[in-house]
DNA sequence: TCCTGTTGCTACTTTTTGTGTAGCATATTA
DNA sequence: TAATATGCTACACAAAAAGTAGCAACAGGA
């Protein structure tokens, strides 16, 4: 059975009465979900796709996780497979900023050196 | 036994090489990670009153977490409990447009009419 | 029409995570 | 000394994810 889908107004993980940034964070907060629209961000994949480029994602785990974007409408299904919706679009455009962000992170990550 | 620590460059769940941002988004897909970082922004807070103002996690999650966090340079304890680093406030930068985007997000939600 | 391949899944078992509750050891304060 | 808070650890149980198999639906092509 798949988890409850976090919608805000409803109670979620970290807020009984639903505060929209918990439920935010209860669906992105789960495996895969900021990895798939980080994927989908280069364009619509399909079910196969995803899985490939996600390595290590199991069709249970992936099918669950579209099944909850696509209903709180961030991803929806159309031609060439899966896409980010316009709201998704919007989410990713939060989101990509952790790309550059990331690799600083690595650099000087507790117990690397900055790569020379 | 925690589960093991993500570190950019080593594998991660989505990324046998550990790029970056596979290393990040396994760091923050963790149920809470994202709670407590956005709890922490309000200042450094003890044990006890992050498992209270994280409406029902269980202190093996929590502490789990804090562990992650704090080996990833992300949170620290010192005064006043557990606190952000200055990494951990660069990302909480990074996050904090969420909080007004997921209030638009619930107010156009599928099923939802925007409220009148 | 039969074969071959792709796609989007579902089913199932095992392993990993998280929940929920109890409670302990170490301060701190009275 | 006792009461309180703090930062946990230890379970027993439940939920979620991994890993693998395979099926139904469709699209060519021979």
């Amino acid at each position: 059975m798949p988890s409850s889908i976090p919608r805000p107004g409803a109670p979620v993980r970290g807020s009984a009465s639903g505060k929209p940034i918990m439920a935010l964070f209860d669906l992105l907060g789960r495996s895969w979900a900021l990895g798939v629209i980080w994927q989908l961000s280069n364009g619509p994949m399909t079910f196969r796709q995803l899985q490939e480029s996600c390595e290590s994602v199991s069709p249970t785990v992936l099918n669950n996780r579209l099944k909850e974007l696509r209903e709180t409408g961030v991803v929806a299904r159309g031609d060439g497979g899966y896409a980010l919706t316009p709201t998704g679009r919007e989410l990713f455009v939060l989101l990509e900023p952790f790309g550059a962000w990331s690799i600083r992170w690595a650099e000087r990550f507790p117990g690397n050196e900055p790569s020379a």
